[in-house]
DNA sequence: GTCTATAGACAGATAGAC
DNA sequence: GTCTATCTGTCTATAGAC
């Protein structure tokens, strides 16, 4: 693999892991297996390879999350994107950075965190409104709130499980959303 | 005020700002007006400090919820937990360790929030579970997973909410889980 | 493109005077 | 109890050789 592509790649697990702050120039070299020049000749600095990871990564969920929301009924595809086998423990790498001060304050940074969320929540929205049409779901039922419910109910999911040390807390979120989801439908 | 009091309050304040890794003890000095020998006097270091704000944080957190979980039904009780006045913007001060490494990897910083979350899910479960008995939710609705949904949610609103950087997704997702919960009760 | 050298600032303490 | 001095290591680059 290329060094550009190994010091993104680096960023995005060293981001993932232990954030923005928590991550040094040093330690990405250390992990792509570059050297200090390599880096500063591809890329500015931290800020600057800090963006092209985020933004891999959040075109790297959307792709994720798009693969279950392509077929089956409305709800069958909320219920598989709920489903889909995660990294629990590890957290969300796009989630975890809202929790950092430098890249919540670097407008550029922020943006494709952004993004991210308001694609998963548009993207649900458009999802429950298809299920209000077939009747799946209750004309009553608030599209862009519970599409903002089920978005959040991942995010908490993985913060209780963090705090847990176990995946439980997760399980028993999602697990709880779909009864409810399955109770007004 | 004295001194250990105003280094803690000033501890806690920077663990929910900048998170672990991003504070410095030079930093707590500063906020506390404390000096370096009068702060290394007082604690060991920055990881004990940690410690004691951790843990008020985590007194203050069940305190606040307490307010709100004693008067009323139980869906008024759950209502009240969560249209309660927060500092959405700001973020979970909990929460938001659970994305800070040092914090995740250390028992003893991990414990008090464990236990805080472990506290409030386990009291949300209490209260759908007197809500059963009463009348006002279905038997068939799971006490332990709605409330891990509930604290989920809660969780999850602040990180679309700091994503956003607006308090609209975290009022959406907390309306949308009333609005689920309405429905089955 | 990649390497090594250098550098000022800060992190996280420790030591000893007062 | 609080203060100042000191210390080792790390952070985040920059400069210039190869």
């Amino acid at each position: 693999m290329e060094t550009v592509e190994r010091l993104i790649r680096s960023t995005q697990e060293l981001l993932w892991e232990r954030g923005y702050v928590g991550t040094s120039p040093k330690a990405i070299q250390i992990a792509a297996d570059a050297g200090q020049g390599s880096m500063y000749h591809h890329f500015s600095g931290k800020a600057e390879l800090a963006k092209a990871a985020i933004e891999r990564s959040g075109a790297e969920l959307r792709a994720a999350a798009e693969e279950q929301f392509t077929e089956g009924t409305a709800a069958s595809r909320i219920t598989a994107y709920l489903r889909r086998d995660r990294e629990v423990l590890k957290g969300c790498r796009m989630g975890r950075l809202t929790s950092d001060p430098d890249v919540m304050a670097d407008p550029v940074l922020r943006a494709p965190v952004d993004e991210t969320f308001a694609w998963i929540r548009s993207r649900l929205a458009e999802i429950i409104a298809e299920g209000k049409k077939s009747g799946e779901y209750p004309k009553s039922l608030d599209a862009a709130k519970t599409a903002a419910t089920i978005a959040a109910v991942l995010q908490g999911g993985y913060v209780l499980a963090r705090a847990a040390n176990s995946a439980e807390p997760f399980d028993l979120a999602i697990e709880g959303l779909i009864d409810l989801l399955g109770a007004v439908s």
